[in-house]
RNA sequence: GCCCAGAUGGCGGAAUUGGUAGACGCAGCAGACUCAAAAUCUGCCGUUCGCAAGGAUGUGCAGGUUCGAUUCCUGUUCUGGGCACCA
């Protein structure tokens, strides 16, 4: 009988499926466990062979959990909201719901092939009103929350308005609030919300017509379609992610997340100590406040530079200087951000005429504008310190200032030193003393004196949060009298309207905008973000089906954190920093039990596509092997991958790929030219590169063609065998040959091609359960530590020392079988029941390993001379150093590089090694 | 420029706390079975000297610590990723 993995795996899932094997239900009664992949955007592309790697990784560990006895969630679902479903809508007419269904089933089949353990009758689309009601409720949580900052957490905004009425603000007392009119209040109440509306700089994409936030510009440009972004004012819904940017950090040493990941959110949010101090303006009222994180280096002040934005820039501009301050404004005006960002070597400023008095010194230190200071970061404003900052140092060079030097030697004259380890000069009251000790000292004069505070500052900004598109969750907002006005939650979801055009609306708004019904009842015109329904998803999956709350409170304190989360790295920012900041809402607020959503993240690496090329010898069609490509002038063209056996490219696939390929000539590596018909001709051999998968460079690998070719399990095992799940690697079709031989060899332990069963009842050798309970430590500690690679191996050394055996025994291979469940199910549950079980492997209790059987008597130690590997000696493991050293001495190999001296010493670690020094 | 991760055969990779470097697999070579092919099985397989036994050398590079270093320390080069006039 031989293993035909098709019927069998087609035979298996169609069995799990009517069966409902993967159906979970909260128990009080069994521990749960949450494993979660990060849902796909339902792109129309299909999927490639890398985006499985994170979904096989997570079923893999569903099942072992599984079999450990744990109540596993392991759901699956779709982001099926966002603008690529747009962006196709606009180009080919289709409405994005459309597509968006077609793209869903095209997965769901492509994934159902892989035999993954997906619970999908608790699926959600965060397009389906059903879903996208309950992401409005939180926005509408967000809407009406605000962040008191004494209590550390979020409130209703409730008790906010309660706080003004009896007893104002530091701004406003009580009797003023109460009179002011209504618009005023919401005016207030709107720099309070967790989710608020502002006018304000945004980053605007002209090509894709709407907003972005921050994390989806890379460089000036947007992140999906490389299109350029520029800043705009607008009106926009934001959320105040900086109110969390403190337990955004804090909550980081709760995570176990790895040690990059955490290092990008830690960059993202940018906390910096430091203080902000007021510098008063000479003759004039005005003060600026400038920060710094080197109160340390106050005396070595030279000059003041504001944001060109700056707001007080006007007030102390000098009469004199007033026509260079508005020709410099125009200038910088005209400068897009990526001009800006290109040219950021370049220095370029203006002196505004104004001074400023040294608060220690009294000295009169010029005030310049100047690009390099951003209006949003800390006050503004900076102190310039040119012997300690390689920016304030070119500036002062630039404009020929003098640059006092409080460090020293430290500064050589030609270049800053932003050393924190020199010790101070020309420092007042700070000479003498380390830049490191000085700080202190000097923040706390500053304190004393009133000149300033210490001050902590984010880099962070919030987040935009509106879109001016279409395809996304509708704001469950009204606009009356310019004020928002939230809905009723009974009136929610509003239903996202059917369109049939894409285009923006009157003033740049979204599509929205555009329909009559929608604008007549005042609805806000833009959409939500695509990060709006991923930032919660994770919740519903626990409760899918409720239609009175978003999750029951009994359902998330059964299930808990996502135990372990598994995805790409590419989320770092984005999704991950705004679902944490959404749950500590929720947890805020009392909904849920906990205010970190994913207590493990394992970030899968990329599959990169290895590309092969051809040369096409210029101006002809004749194409020219890899060695002797120098030898003529070519062009280097992909050649799709799939044509290619390793390197050697398959002539005749690849003259009938296009049309004008057909009458291609080719001269082969040896320098012979093809001819049409001969066999046994020299090959022609591609070039070969790693790139990024993608149809356009040809390298694209489908898995449903794998599976067809070898089945799920094998195409499993060899995703899971191509390396460690985090390590970024090159797909190589070649080797999954060898993953698939171990499954047939496996199979031919149980069944023999003439024969048929070959497997027995009879009882297992020492030998026999040695192999099998080191297999069960091993693979079971590689498994719990996400080394899928290496348990794969641990398998295949197993099966090939039970072959060595020719161990057929029930008893080994039953737990074998256990074993393999979560790596290979359909081969593993087709073997269970030939065993003769009636219930699913999933249902089996994993095997546990039993020490008795792995002691051993004796060991073969290696014996180093000098450190030197020269011999190896079998002795008892119970020998002690005397006994072993005796031996040692004894060996041949010893004796012959000693050369009758006696050794000078010999180190002998029991169980390990010996090394004799001589 | 700053931060993080990494560098091991022809290739993917292994070596959990410093203790036999190269597990497992691919590719390659030689052989068995076969009329032949497929499948399967056996042996070899870092480099180098040697008929062999056995040496020398070897984990990006240069040092160091240690009886012993792929592993720890210092410096350095390169690759990948993130951030970037953030004061």
């Amino acid at each position: 009988m031989e293993y035909h993995f098709s019927e069998i795996e087609k035979k298996w899932q169609q069995n799990w499926e009517s069966q409902k094997v993967y159906k979970v239900t909260a128990d009080a009664g069994k521990k749960s466990f949450y494993v979660l992949d990060m849902f796909p955007y339902p792109s129309g592309a299909g999927l490639h062979v890398g985006h499985p790697l994170g979904y096989i990784a997570s079923d893999i560990f569903s099942r072992y959990k599984r079999l450990k006895g744990f109540n596993v969630l392991h759901p699956m679902g779709f982001d099926s909201f966002g603008l690529p479903a747009e962006q196709y809508a606009i180009e080919t007419g289709q409405h994005p719901a459309t597509t968006t269904r077609i793209n869903i089933e095209t997965f769901k089949k492509q994934l159902g092939k892989i035999g993954f353990c997906y619970d999908w009758s608790r699926e959600v689309q965060t397009s389906d009103p059903n879903y996208y009601q309950w992401t409005q409720w939180v926005f509408l949580q967000l809407f009406n929350s605000w962040y008191n900052t004494s209590a550390n957490k979020a409130e209703p905004i409730e008790t906010l308005i309660k706080k003004f009425t009896e007893s104002g603000s530091s701004e406003f007392t009580a009797s003023e609030w109460m009179n002011f009119p209504e618009t005023k209040k919401q005016e207030i109440l709107m720099n309070y919300r967790l989710a608020f509306s502002s006018y304000g700089e945004v980053n605007w994409c002209e090509a894709l017509g709407t907003v972005l936030a921050n994390d989806e510009v890379i460089n000036g440009f947007s992140e999906r379609g490389g299109h350029p972004v520029v800043k705009k004012k607008m009106r926009q819904w934001y959320l105040r992610i900086t109110a969390y940017a403190n337990r955004l950090l804090e909550g980081l040493n709760r995570v176990d997340f790895s040690d990059s990941m955490k290092e990008m959110q830690k960059n993202w949010i940018g906390r910096s100590e430091g203080a902000e101090l007021d510098f008063q303006i000479e003759g004039q009222q005005e003060k600026i406040k400038v920060y710094t994180t080197r109160p340390d280096t106050i005396f070595g002040v030279d000059f003041l530079v504001m944001a060109p934005e700056h707001e007080l820039v006007a007030n102390i501009t000098s009469i004199a200087e007033t026509t260079n301050v508005e020709e410099y404004l125009q200038y910088v005006k005209s400068r897009s951000d990526r001009e800006r960002m290109v040219e950021v070597k370049q220095v370029s400023g203006c002196f505004t005429g104004a001074y400023a008095l040294h608060p220690f010194t009294g000295e009169k230190i010029p005030v310049y504008i100047a690009e390099y200071v951003l209006a949003g970061y800390g006050t503004g404003a900076i102190m310039a310190v040119p012997c300690g900052d390689q920016r304030d140092y070119a500036f002062a060079r630039h404009f020929n200032l003098p640059i006092t030097n409080i460090i020293g030697s430290a500064y050589d004259g030609t270049e800053a030193n932003p050393t924190k380890d020199a010790i101070l000069e020309n420092s007042g009251f700070l000479n003498g003393l380390p830049m490191k000790e000085a700080m202190a000292v000097a923040l706390d004069k500053i304190e004393s004196m009133g000149l300033g505070t210490r001050k902590v500052n984010f880099r962070m900004r919030d987040a935009g949060f509106s879109r001016q598109r279409y395809w996304g969750e509708p704001f469950p907002i009204q606009w009356i009298d310019g004020i928002p006005v939230s809905l009723k939650e009974n009136d929610l979801p509003l239903l996202l309207p059917f369109v049939e055009k894409y285009g923006a609306g009157p003033e740049g708004e979204g599509p929205l905008a555009n329909l009559q019904e929608w604008t007549a009842s005042h609805y806000e015109t833009s959409t939500m973000p695509g990060y709006a329904g991923s930032s919660w998803y994770f919740l519903r999956y626990m409760d899918p089906h409720n239609r009175s709350v978003f999750c029951s409170r009994e359902a998330s304190d059964y299930w808990g954190q996502v135990d372990v989360y598994i995805g790409g790295t590419e989320h770092a920012v984005g999704h991950l920093l705004y679902s944490r900041m959404w749950t500590k809402v929720l947890f805020d607020l009392g909904y849920i039990g906990f205010d970190e959503p994913y207590k493990k993240l394992v970030n899968q690496g990329m599959i990169q596509g290895s590309s092969r090329f051809v040369y096409r010898i210029k101006g002809t069609n004749q194409f020219v092997s890899l060695a002797k490509k120098d030898d003529y002038e070519t062009a280097q063209l992909h050649v799709d991958v799939n044509f290619v056996d390793g390197q050697i490219l398959n002539i005749e696939a690849f003259k009938n790929w296009k049309p004008e390929y057909a009458t291609a000539t080719f001269i082969l590596e040896d320098g012979k030219r093809w001819e049409d018909g001969l066999v046994n001709q020299g090959n022609y051999v591609c070039g070969i590169e790693t790139e990024k998968m993608s149809k356009s460079k040809y390298n694209t690998v489908n898995p449903d063609v794998l599976v067809e070719k070898y089945g799920a399990d094998t195409f499993r095992m060899y995703e899971m065998f191509l390396g460690p799940v985090e390590a970024s690697k090159p797909w190589d079709t070649k080797g999954i040959e060898g993953v698939h031989r171990f499954l047939r060899k496996l199979w031919r332990l149980f069944n023999d091609e003439v024969n048929g069963k070959v497997w027995t009842d009879e009882p297992s050798t020492a030998a026999e359960l040695k192999v099998l309970h080191r297999s069960i430590q091993k693979i079971e500690s590689d498994t719990e530590q996400f080394s899928f690679n290496t348990a794969v191996s641990a398998f295949m050394v197993c099966v090939n020392e039970l072959t060595d055996l020719k161990c057929n025994k029930k008893e080994v291979l039953e737990k074998l079988l256990i074993l393999l469940t979560p790596y290979a199910p359909h081969i593993s549950e087709e073997l269970w029941h030939q065993l003769g079980h009636k219930s699913t492997v999933l249902d089996a209790s994993y095997p546990e390993w039993d020490e008795k059987y792995l002691v051993e008597t004796a060991k073969e130690y290696p014996v180093s001379i000098n450190g030197k590997l020269r011999t190896t000696i079998l002795m008892d493991l119970n020998l002690g150093q005397e006994d072993a050293e005796k031996l040692v001495l004894l060996n041949e190999t010893v004796q012959k590089w000693l050369e009758g001296k006696a050794p000078k010493k010999i180190i002998f670690i029991k169980g390990k090694m010996v090394n004799v020094v001589i």
